[in-house]
This record gives structure tokens, sequence and C-alpha cells, in this order.
DNA sequence: AATGAATGAGAATTCATTCAT
DNA sequence: AATGAATGAATTCTCATTCAT
């Protein structure tokens, strides 16, 4: 009877895949990337180092997918907003304010995906992430502007500005060097979305708090 | 007055210190910090390794220096705008543009302070000139709302926002990794003046594109 | 006679470890031993790394059945030669000019029986055919002496000479550093002969020129 | 007052090379270049492993050193006779006397230098060291035929028989794995020495022994 | 029997730091 | 005080072998 690999199998390696990149993630969301080093990692996935490159050719691969996993869920996110039906105004605001509430609450995993040194093969990583980050406020700029709702603007570079102003204002305050934000969270989210809503020009017509709510809500689930 | 041997000792120590000091700062400059190592410290220098450690205890001691010094020259240049007495418009306007035109010549050099990973212990520097950049932006931004030239906002936020978006805008672009910017520079500077000067919700009065000439001029002594 | 499933079982078994022994013989002379890993053997067998271990209990048990299939090929054609009916010069002739040939022909086979080197276990095995070929080579030199055709030597050594000569001139220059021989390969079988038929004080009646076509002939075939 | 370099340690720093390159020698003849490794050599040379490479910058340089200081002197010593103003027949003779003795004398070394398994970097290197033995060896083979002493012949491919003869006879039957040699060394020299004597065409007017005697004497100093 | 994920003992290499001279 | 050889812990990567399925 020939061997046929079984869906058990199958499932194994890739719970095993999973543990390690679990591992992984913490270590770097806890001790920074420097932490998550081949050794502790299969130590902590309760894998022998071995084992890690069944799965990885190279530990960078490894670090790749960890820095891909967390970035691209955060990515999704102001993606589903930045291709929504509302007017520009709205969605830039709630975008921002999702990205706000999503750093606040993950301090260490924001840092690590945007303020923290990475290894030299995860930067080029980050990189197309931050551009993909740029993108899509691009594209909500260039929304705007096609509504008339915002100044005319080089989008591209304005886009830059924004997603700066976010990780400046937001993840970097946050490193864990720097001493815990108290409960000023609400209030830094409102102030990013002005200073982010002034700075394309846009023209409010509604109170902006009112946006703040709803989105805040969905966040605390 | 006998002459004093010690003096002349010390100033030579002195020059030594400094030589280790440039030979570091330049290979940062050239390879980054992955190429700013003790040994090649030492050759570049011309003294031994072992010397490095009369003048600092640690290598981080020698990173810490080595970043200070970069980033002391290009707080200064902000400092001194943001200190002058200028109305705190012209104040944001000079401050960024100037900013921006370092960072654009520099490109390696600012790279090295805000852009690329930075030794762990490093790190902590640079979140510290980080601060100190944002607290110069918010003096400005708070003189603006004192002039009640600026929208009522929170300074310490809004300040955080402008430098991001600076870095974002100008910096990160120009990662070794990313494509030379052709000569989109002037414009770049432009773009991103007009996005900080509306993030602040500065009453322009004046048109933008006279105060960007001379602090080019200057600039470009 | 009842079928019996246990020899279709075997035939099966017997095939697959052909399969296995045939993919690391490519591999081998593809690559060399380097190359011959219980991975690659697996994958370009079509088996699994575990199943190898049911046909070899180490992979040197492999490499030595690798080793052994290359070299007996190349033995017994020049055993063939050596217990042949013809007068002993006739047969060293022969002899050398056919492991000419063939050395010439498959470079890469040659070279990685008996010049490249070999895993440690592999090592014993070599020295084990080194030593069948030098008996074939003495079996002839001592009939050259018993018909009075050859000067009076200690066969064993002059025949481990012999062999020595022959893989010198012949494969070591081949080795894969070594630049591709043009056309040499005619001239050098000749001279190779000479020096042999010389070694051995053969005492040369016919031309020795003649005796070298119809080998060449066979051995293009 | 300025350091300067002592000749103390210098000569220090060059009694470490020495000691770790002694100590691979050892190793290498003693359990082979599978022995050879970086651990066991830094252990047996009383130093640390990353002391080994203050002085090499790979272990393949100095395996390579190792091979050459091996392989050198040997070459030297065959050098020299080639070299010298005897007749090409004498030459000849004392050369592979010379050689003969050695490595009867020296068995693991020999093996190590000619018949052993090395890593693929060294193997280049015994490329060379080969192709510099059969210089040397044509080098007497053309004088000779130019004394009208040898045979006609393609004194380059000769040269090649002639060492490969040498080493399969002397080297490869001492291999580690087989049975230690009684005291046939002499019968052995003497036979080899016929062999190769013959197979150059030389025209032996003395008798051989005669030559053998003085060589011998020399070589148990 | 077959499978291939998992193993883990090596092996080489790097580099800040120390210390005898 | 200066030197740079020596240190050795730390790190990545390899690959024959085992074993649960």
């Amino acid at each position: 009877m020939p061997y046929r690999k079984t869906e058990f199998v199958e499932r194994k390696r890739l719970a095993t895949r999973a543990r390690i990149i679990d591992a992984a993630t913490d270590l770097v969301q806890t001790g920074g990337w420097k932490a998550c080093q081949l050794k502790s990692v299969a130590a902590a996935a309760g894998v022998s180092t071995g084992s890690v490159y069944t799965h990885f050719d190279r530990i960078a691969d490894l670090y790749i997918e960890v820095f891909r996993d967390i970035a691209e869920a955060e990515l999704e996110v102001i993606a589903e907003i930045a291709d929504g039906p509302e007017a520009a105004t709205e969605r830039l605001d709630v975008a921002i304010d999702r990205f706000a509430a999503r750093a606040l609450r993950g301090r260490v995993k924001a840092y690590a995906v945007i303020g923290e040194p990475v290894p030299r093969q995860v930067e080029v990583v980050r990189q197309r992430y931050r551009r993909r980050f740029v993108a899509l406020f691009r594209q909500i700029i260039e929304d705007g502007m096609a509504e008339e709702a915002f100044d005319v603007q080089d989008a591209a570079t304005t886009a830059a500005c924004t997603l700066g102003a976010l990780a400046e204002a937001l993840i970097l305050p946050l490193a864990p060097e720097a001493e815990a934000l108290p409960d000023r969270g609400n209030a830094l989210r409102w102030e990013v979305r002005a200073f982010c809503r002034r700075a394309v020009g846009a023209r409010t017509t509604q109170p902006a708090r009112k946006l703040h709510l709803p989105a805040t809500a969905e966040e605390h689930r």
C-alpha cells in the first residue's frame, strides 16, 4: 500500500510552521528583532534549530514572513477603508483613526513594524510596506482632489507626509524606551486626525468627532 | 610660566579622539552602521583597536558620540531658525525648507540619522534627538498659536506629526534601496512645505514661493 | 503453480533500489560526490529519504555500491582483455588502449572513480578496485615474462606502476579544474602505450599503430 | 613614548602561527584531512578558535598552507636533483630513488599529499603541485632526449606517467587502510627505478645498483 | 513499506573586548 | 599610553539519521 500523505501530517507540518512563526513574532514583539534569533525561536517554538530550516531556507526568510504577517494585517485594515465607497474626507478620517487606534493598542507590534531597527533583509520588505501604505493614502487623496474636497496637491508626496505624520506621532513615542502614555490615546487620535485633515486641505463640513466614535467602537471589540 | 607637558599630551589625546570619531562618522555615512565596526574604525583612524578603548569604554559609546555629532549639526540649524525673531509662519517655512534642503543634499547623512536602522544602544539617543527636533517645531507652533497665525492645536502632537511628515517624505524614499530622485528636489520641498503649512492651519498671507528662494540660496553656499 | 505475490514485491523492491543507485550515479558523475547527498539522491530517484534507508543501512553503503557499479564496469573491460588468449604484448597494448579510450571518452566517470576525492568510507573500496586493476596488469606482465616477451621484473610492483602511469597521464589532467584537452586524445593514447610497452621491456616486433586502430574502432561503437 | 612593535611580539605571533600550522599538519598526518577541523586544530595548538582567524582568513587557507608546506619540501628535493649538472640518466635515477625513499619513510605524510582525498579548495593546490612535479620530470626527460640517452617521446606525457607510476607504486599501497609493507622498501625502490628507466628508454651503460647506494645513504641520515 | 518532518550534533565564521608587551 | 594578537561566546547553516503516521 503506497504511502499517501495524510491530511494529519500536512496539518501538523503547518502547525509547526505556525508555531515557529508565532514564537518568532512573540520574540520580536517582546524583545525586538535582536531577540528573534534561531536558537531562541526554536526553543520558544519547542522545535529543534534544524526544524526551522525545513520551513525556511534561511533565517531571514522567517523574519520576512513574520514582518509580512504583522504588516499585512495592518495594511488590510487600511486597504478596506481606502477602497470603500465613502467620500474621500470620510475615508481619510476613518483610515487615520483606525490606524491610530491599532497602533495605540498594539504598541510594541506597531513599533516593531514601523519604528524598530530591522535586520538588513527585512528592511527591504519594510520599505515595500511603507510604499503600500503610502499608495493607499494617495488613493484617498487623489479621490479627494477629484471630488474637489481637498486642496490641489502632489498626492504622492502628501500621502508620504501623512504616513510619516501618523508614524511619528503614534508609534515612535511609543518605543520601548519611551515612557508609557497615560490615557492620552483618544486625544492623540483626535489631534492626529485633525492635523491630517488640515494638511490635505479637507473642507470639513461635518464635525469631526462624529466620525470618530463608530470607528473606535468597532476597534475596541 | 613653565611649559605644561600635560596640556600638550591632552591636546594630542583629544586629537586622536577626534580622529576616531571622524573615521567612524565617515564609515557610517559611507556604508551605514554595519560598516562602522571597531576594527575598521581603528584602521581608518590609524590607531589600534586597543587605543579606541582608552577613549571609549565600549564601542556603543563611540556610536553614540558619532550619532550625536551628526545629529547635533542638523539640530542646530533648525534650532537657530526656531529661535529667530521672525513670525512663526515664516520660521516654520524656513525650518522646513532648510531641513528639506539638507536632507536632499546629504541623503546618506540624513538617512543615517533618521532612517537607517541603528545599533540598539544608539536607538535611545536617536529617540532623544527626535524629541529635540519635535521640541523645536513645537516651539514654533506654540508661537504661531499665540500669534493667532495657526489653528489651535496640541502643539506637542502636531510637532511630532510635522517631523514625521518631513522624515517620511524626504528621507525614507531616499533609502539606499530606493531609486534616486531625479530632480524633483525643489518640487518636493515646495510640496512638503505646503503640506505642513496647511497642517498647522497657517493663515498664509504672503505667497509661499517667495520665502523659498532666499532659504535655498543660503543653503547652496 | 500459484502466483507468488512476494516475487512481484521483491522485483519492485529491486527496481526501486536500482533507481536509487542510478540516481546517485548520475549525481556523482554530474556534480561529483559532493552533489551526491541523501536528499538529492532521494529526490532524483523519486523516493523519500526514509525509503533509501530500507535499501541501505547507511548512506556510505549506497556510496560504496555506486562506486562499485561504476568501477566494476571499467574493471570488466580490462579483465576480459587480460584473460584473453592473445600474446601478453598484445594484451597489454589493447588493455592500455582500451583503458585510455574509455577514460578519455568518459572523463567525469573515470575521474569520479580514480581521481576525485571520495568520501572516507568509499576510499577503502577504491583501494580495493585499484588493487584489482593492478592484479589484471600483473597477470599480463607475468604472462609476458613467462613468454620471455617482457623483461624480468617484480610484476606486482610493475603492474602498480602501469596503472599509476595510466591514471596520472589520462585521468588527473582531466580533473574539472583542468582545461579540456583539444584533440590530443589519440596522440596521448599512443604515447602512453609506448611508455608502458617500454616500461615492461616488451620486445615489440609488430608496429604499434596497427594494434591501435581496431581497438579504437570497437571502442567507438 | 609611542608603541613600537617589538621583535618579541612579532616572534610570538609567528610562533603561534607556526603552532597552528604544526598542529594542523599533525592532525592531517594522523587522522587525515577530516581530522583537521577548526576546533581540533585550535585545541591541538593550544589557541582559541578565533585566534586561528587572526592568521588565516578562512580555514581553507590554513589547509592550503599545510598542504603547501608538506608538498613544497618534497618538491624541493626533486627540484634540486632535476636542476643538477649530472647526466639525465643519473638524475632520473636519483630523483626517483629519493622520491621513493622519502615516500617510504614518511608514509602518512606522502599519502596525505598525494593519495588522500583533500578538501575541495586544497584539490586545486594539489593539482598545481602535481603539475610542478611533472614539470621536473619532464625537464629531465627532455634533457635525456637531447643527450640521446632516452628514446624520443612526448616528454610531457611521459613525465606524467612517471609521476603516476611512482605515486601508485609507492604511496597508494601505503594508504592507512593498507597493511604495512614489511621490509620490501629497498626492493620496491629498485624495482620502480628500473621500471621508469626502461619506460623512458634510458640506455643504461652502468649497472643501476651503483647509483642507488649513495643516494640511499644520504637519505638515511 | 513508505513518507518526509523533525532532529541535533557539528562546522565555520564574526567581532567586541581583554591583556601582555 | 599604545598596540594588536588572542579570546570565546554567539550565531547561522548543514545533513545523515530517526520515527510517528
